[in-house]
DNA sequence: AACTTTTCCCAAAACGTTTTGGAAAAAGGA
DNA sequence: TCCTTTTTCCAAAACGTTTTGGGAAAAGTT
């Protein structure tokens, strides 16, 4: 069943050398051996041992991720949509992914540390990235190879595969605005994350392109661990507005919230307020109205975080990898003209 | 940075044996030299080098789980409290969780032969398990360390840690015919998989008990791949009856679909209907009125499944480790009697 | 003092690959 | 035919551990 190079080679009564250039397509081993060796290695069912070629190769083959529970990880299909991508490209590299489960930031940065230092890994992959995020500087630190998904604050370069979520909410807002609302509010992420930044930035962008003014009266941010409460408070507040908004944009994450307040003031969602969702998650989809919705693409953004990151790992300047993705936008129920 | 074993042996003058050995705790190196080689290894952060040291052993120290997109049949905190427990477990025995992802059914028996033909694991954690599941088929034939969390239906004895799905939904059964109910539905999972023939039974159990008769058209049974649309769909079905129900039983994945139904009914859900979910979702407790539930105990079963599979796999008999965890049940707002 | 037991250490082998540095055999060139 | 080049193969080393099988020195015993 487990038969080993060495095992193979006396059957082919070869040297475990030439098997090994063999299967490896080195020229040096002529077309016949080669074919025969290949023959055999199937009938066989040969495959080499991966511990033992790591150890000769000096490498782990193996790329590292942590999650943590807080982020509501495996919600709907976005972030496995993302590890999706990720562990296919990995899989078709030869390679393997490692996970840990961290529940919260300091066990996050011991899990890292433990497949850093412990040699366990050639690689990380970052998510859900802080605007001040020690992970990157420990990684930058000891010149390890890793690729974030997301951007930080950080001046030297480094690998990353982003959305482009200002330009994601500059559109959203924009359309709104296009349909003639005037008071558009944004219940934005976490502070202290990085991405929420970028639709801040991409909000403040779409009121200025259409003349609108900024009013802080109508910014709310929401809390990771939860999203539903704390965006149901906000959604509250935000129509206690002398002049309320007739629109909202949010992460889909936190649409439960908002649904239960709207509900709770009697106003219709996509009828009374205008609604667009960063994500598609499946309640936007089903929910009547559907949700209007930003749409990024997750697997593919994962699949290039790997490839990306298998390059960083070969050697390459990581300053080379910066890709903003574009992000797309699903007009569906809930983006209609103020009433 | 990276020192390893022959450099911190000789820094001590002393053979890599000894070294090896004085880390191990072998009681044939004396106490003083013991000391100093801790307390060298930790001045220079010496840790082995994993990939040498599995060659050795003949293990990878590390075991495999495949998880499908359609896995949101755990949703939400669920699966990722499971695979909380379970990783962390893993690292405490200074293993490593290696992660498959794959599309279907097709891809995820090629994922864990993958891991299994080529020697990647030592032992796999199988979830979401089907009434003919093939995955374990295969394992008990080539005699390879799993372990289920579920069950399935195979006459070999085999390793798994289960909920006690039946236990508690007899228990939410009673409890509801106990407040007066006598027309309880049941919505359950999709059929095929182990689960909700577990939950069935306990629901028809609990019918038993509690004097009521069984009426098939009070089930239906929602879809993986949309938990929402189906589970709404059988909702609005459930009460064309010309006796319908007064409580619902269900997986509270589900329960999206099941709140838009009744919102369109124009049911109240707690007040006109009572509910029990199965799973404590966040939509559960942040829901008005909040969603009486069955509480499985993830982390706790994660840890369960890996200190069995390591048992497993240091050749115990897979047969001793079969255990059903019992499930708390949490009476929160919707379990109210009937009106 | 001579013998036995215990304590403490180590050299060498092994795990299963890939890579290095040839070397023998075959082919080509004059 | 003799020399050079190309083709084809292989023995040995290396990757960094742990385990095996002692062996020398120290401690006990009589």
């Amino acid at each position: 069943m487990t038969i080993n190079l060495k095992q193979l080679s006396k059957l082919l009564k070869l040297s475990p050398t030439t098997v090994s250039r063999a299967l490896a397509d080195y020229p040096d081993v002529s077309a016949k051996t080669r074919a025969r060796v290949k023959q055999m290695a199937i009938q066989h069912g040969y495959q080499p041992n991966p511990v033992a070629r790591r150890l000769q190769k000096g490498k782990t083959e193996t790329i590292g991720i942590v999650i943590t529970p807080e982020q509501n990880y495996f919600s709907d299909t976005f972030f496995i949509d993302l590890l999706s991508g990720i562990s296919n490209q990995i899989t078709r590299a030869g390679y393997e992914l490692i996970l840990g489960v961290a529940s919260d930031e300091e066990h996050e940065m011991q899990s890292m540390r433990r497949m850093v230092e412990g040699k366990r890994v050639d690689g990380m992959i970052l998510t859900l990235i802080r605007e001040q995020d020690p992970r990157v500087g420990y990684l930058l630190d000891r010149d390890f190879p890793f690729v974030l998904y997301g951007r930080t604050r950080e001046t030297r370069p480094y690998a990353f595969v982003d959305m482009d979520g200002k330009q994601a909410f500059e559109k959203a807002c924009t359309y709104l605005a296009g349909l003639g609302h005037r008071r558009i509010a944004l219940l934005n992420g976490e502070p202290g994350f990085m991405f929420p930044v970028g639709c801040r930035e991409g909000y403040e962008s779409g009121l200025f392109l259409s003349g609108l003014e900024l009013d802080p009266d109508l910014i709310r941010e929401w809390k990771h661990k939860d999203p539903s409460q704390s965006s149901y408070r906000w959604t509250l507040e935000l129509f206690k507005n002398d002049n309320p908004p007739t629109a909202i944009l949010f992460q889909t994450e936190a649409v439960n919230g908002i649904f239960k307040g709207l509900d709770e003031l009697n106003l219709q969602p996509g009828k009374d307020v205008a609604l667009i969702g960063y994500d598609d998650l499946e309640i936007a989809r089903i929910h009547r109205p559907s949700l209007s919705v930003l749409r990024p693409q997750a697997r593919e953004a994962g699949q290039r975080v790997v490839n990306i990151l298998l390059e960083v790992i070969k050697g390459e300047d990581p300053g080379k990898f910066q890709e903003i993705h574009q992000v797309e936008m699903v007009i569906r129920e809930t983006s209609l003209p103020p009433s």
